[in-house]
DNA sequence: GACGGGCTATAAGGTGGACTTATGGCTAGA
DNA sequence: TCTAGCCATAAGTCCACCTTATAGCCCGTC
């Protein structure tokens, strides 16, 4: 376990280019900072600095250590002094794991609201595939998150978000499917190449037994769980992939363009929730960020701007083609 | 000085919500984590436990460092395999440090270009006034840095970045200037209520030393060091502000419509330099970002979708009304 | 009301980790 | 060759963090 006090002598190594001129600003024995640098270096397992008669400069591990390091000491300055504010004010950290999709489709606007509105609110967003993120929830490492089902702690709050439709998504250029069609049936997709997550993910697997009840295959020719690299390999015509719109949400300002094909025989949906801490662990900012979180989700359904985003309550009237997942 | 150690006792401590349960589950005696959290207390300056016969919660303030604390202790572990892993990627923390200002010119594609061509890099923005921003670049705190002046220390690299032109803002519905101008000149703009930052500030210095100049006072209203809250009062119509078009490129996403108004008779520029640490301390991470930053930065010359960005090298004809502040 | 169990706080003692001084080996420059 | 600077290792000291012991408070059950 790493010691903010090794952190503290080995950025003050790495800035002075040598142990003995360390010690000294440090007003510490120059052998106790040789023993702890040999102590870090044992734990890291990694030689972190080169040694020389005119000093030390880091090695490509010690440079990348050096650089969490300093931050990690900065963070703990900001920590105390919050710790110490007078209370009240809506600030400190607040920590909100968002699947990679929503991060394209909430993410921006709602760093920018906190951003103007709460100055004083820092915000961590942690981008993850679901599961990932669902793990973190359940260690206690996140104050909120966005999530696709309800089975989750008695001791966190869940309430509904929204629901999101999932569309078959090809590159424009794509000669997997007839330029003229602008829907597809499930059949069809079932007979494209598709990347999907792996799979021991939730998406994956509603998808594929769905393909099963109706006595389709999958056609998977890669399993990939990074949202940018799966988004590269499918607009190089590699395979198609079902995702929501927030997958293509900004991908025009990268100068790529998108047929979003919904499933016309087969609607999927997913429903979003919003998992929070119990309200006894629950921040004033966390709560405030809460709000804007869902404010946020009601700002993309309303405005229309991106199709495949309802409104929880709304779909209470079931389309016969919907298929929740 | 926080340690690790304090930190990790305390966020068992609430997450237990028992000293005596946390005690069971870190494998410590009791009175140690009563001490130490004493300790915490005395060194905070404030209670962050309540206690009761029933156990623990936390106070606000205890509340609040427990969301910094859980957020550090994540970081630790990052720190710690990034350290360990086998040198090559492009990876690590990056520390940039952005004027408000060149935060919303540039930061956002920043963001965007470096979580999908280098996700493995953690990019921290930091965001602050100039002043703040070299004094963290002074005391090696940040990786990069854009700012107005080359007048920095010799261990650091420097290079040009662009040339970004001051306008004086105000909103579209302002009275304080006839509204079928498009330009308004320095004369005029002395007359005008104007909102800049606090005297000690550079940018504040060099208008009222250009004014001063040509014999004209400067009728300044209020002085704000808060980009947003500067802009918030300006939008009220309590007065103008004098800043590059980086302050307003992302208002109208927020319905607030502004007029831009350059100076007709003295053009305000402002230079925009990229440092970086030394070669021996820059990492390859910080490298691979800064190239980013310059690339990010030419595009915003090269699109003209917004005015008052120059390429640095175009502006060696100096026009005649030009005043380099 | 008595008892038991659970809670946290304080005191006192022991020990190992973090410091110190001492020393040695290596390199570079005059 | 000598001097100065560098880092590493050994041995000794001391103090911070742990331990056990104890006390006081509370709540629930009988």
């Amino acid at each position: 376990m790493l010691d903010t006090r090794q952190l503290r002598y080995f950025v003050q190594i790495v800035e002075s280019g040598s142990l003995s001129k360390a010690s000294r600003e440090l007003l510490i024995a120059q052998p106790a900072l040789s023993q702890q640098i040999a102590k870090l270096e044992d734990e890291v397992g990694k030689p972190l600095l080169h040694r020389s008669s005119k000093g030390v400069t880091p090695t490509e591990n010690g440079l990348a250590l050096y650089h969490h390091a300093r931050f990690m000491l900065r963070q703990l300055d900001q920590a105390l002094s919050i710790a110490r504010s007078d209370t009240g004010a809506v600030q400190g950290m607040v920590s909100v794991g968002l699947p990679a999709t929503t991060v394209s489709a909430l993410g921006l606007h709602l760093v920018r609201k906190i951003r103007q509105r709460y100055p004083s609110i820092l915000l961590n967003v942690v981008e993850g595939m679901s599961g990932h993120i669902s793990h973190l929830m359940r260690l206690g490492q996140l104050d909120l998150a966005v999530l696709f089902s309800t089975d989750m702690s008695n001791e966190l709050t869940v309430e509904p978000l929204l629901i999101e439709e999932l569309f078959v998504l090809i590159p424009k250029h794509s000669k997997l499917f007839a330029a003229d069609r602008d829907s597809i049936t499930i059949a069809e997709a079932a007979e494209l190449p598709l990347i999907l997550p792996t799979g021991s993910h939730g998406l994956r697997q509603r998808i594929a037994a769905e393909f099963e009840n109706r006595g389709l295959g999958t056609n998977v020719v890669a399993e990939i769980d990074s949202l940018s690299l799966l988004m590269n390999c499918v607009y190089d015509d590699i395979g198609a992939t079902i995702k929501p719109m927030g997958a293509v949400m900004h991908e025009g300002a990268r100068g790529r363009d998108w047929r979003c094909l919904p499933i016309s025989d087969a609607r999927f949906r997913r429903r979003n929730f919003l998992y929070s801490l119990g309200p006894e662990r629950l921040s004033t900012a966390a709560a405030v960020v809460a709000g804007v979180v869902k404010e946020t989700a009601f700002e993309l359904v309303e405005n229309h701007e991106w199709s495949g985003f309802e409104d929880y309550e709304v779909l209470k009237t079931v389309e016969a083609t919907s298929v929740m997942i």
